[in-house]
DNA sequence: CTTTTTCTGGACCGGCTGGTCCACTGTGGT
DNA sequence: ACCACAGTGGACCAGCCGGTCCAGAAAAAG
């Protein structure tokens, strides 16, 4: 498919109107014409951009916003190489997740589309490079001395993605914020041993 | 509604089919079709049951589902006492989503009913339930001198919370078992001190 | 035995939603 | 000027799915 500099400005309208959608209102049951009406397209448009329809759109946004929640995490996550550091990082991932409440523009899309292949390999890559930054930073502690070296790096660094996950869903559930911050500041502690 | 034994028995076959169809398939789009096929009943039974249609026949599998999550636990989830009985509970909670593998009832529940509050409802009072009982465990071995008093148990059992269910997701996201292992046993060792 | 209530089966409906199709318009290249 | 193709709009469709309704069987009540 040949784009040019307006269809890519459109297909790119699409993906970000999605996405903002997604992240202000109840995302339970988002439809093709929610999104159609949204960013002020009509559905020959949104076939012609995505021709495989809603899964391809819908992994698009994915993409989108995966990326964004790597993003809003830097440059604390990118550099953990001081307890302050460390610190920064947790108040900005709680902040993060404070402002976006109840709810998880990537949790609805996740419920949309299912547990296609597509969908998977979205969550693993996200998960893989956000618990690669972990580990990178546990690492770095540890030659840095301020880490016990008995420390299993990556063991750790997939404690903290759980934890993160777990936290997250919980806000989804109940609204409290109080588990990803429990989970965040145990395993800090545990890490400052 | 005055129900006979008859209806009882029918009542909960519709709930423990659906629960065990949840168990067993993709449960993406789990239509009240589905339900009715499965489990030899008609719609004028599942409406006659469940006047509220779909949310309330859901809600009550998600609690007799919530129900069998602490059950399956027991009795190592009670009896958190001493450091042999944490590492049974930990086994039992891997062998048992090892088992469920990538189907997770409740979520699939969860992400079909969307988050009204009846769903939020069930899902707190789980949560609640299962921190209660890992923070009377670390209580428990505070008192016996095993964990040290500097501990905030609750803050602890609510990472553990939060490091099941993020384990869990990452399980049915990615298949693999290695994070909720990782959260587990870097939140026992953190315990150990 | 009659009556009343519960239980069961399934035909039917209305609306929603993803997806198709086609006509029309813009636009860039030659 | 022309042409080929990208972009746009929206009517239309088919299937699915939650939910309604009613008629009849079974069983409790009297």
């Amino acid at each position: 498919m040949r784009l040019t500099a307006k269809g890519r400005a459109t297909r790119q309208r699409i993906i970000e109107g999605a996405a903002a959608y997604l992240r202000s209102d109840d995302p339970a049951g988002v439809t093709l014409d929610d999104i159609r009406a949204i960013t002020g397209t009509s559905k020959g448009q949104i076939f012609h951009y995505f021709p495989d329809g809603k899964e391809e759109l819908f992994l698009a946004v994915a993409r989108f916003e995966a990326d964004r929640v790597l993003d809003d995490q830097q440059p604390h996550l990118g550099a953990l190489t001081s307890w302050a550091a460390w610190e920064r990082w947790r108040d900005s991932v709680i902040a993060r997740y404070r402002a976006q409440g109840r709810n998880c523009p990537l949790g609805a899309l996740m419920s949309q589309v299912g547990s296609t292949p597509g969908a998977n390999e979205v969550v693993s890559t996200l998960l893989n490079r956000w618990q690669f930054h972990v580990r990178e930073g546990i690492a770095e502690m540890q030659e840095a001395g301020l880490v016990r070296a008995s420390v299993d790096a990556d063991r750790v660094a997939a404690a903290f993605i759980a934890g993160i996950q777990g936290g997250v869903q919980v806000l989804r559930s109940t609204g409290s914020i109080a588990h990803l911050e429990a989970s965040l500041d145990t395993l800090i502690d545990h890490l400052r041993g």
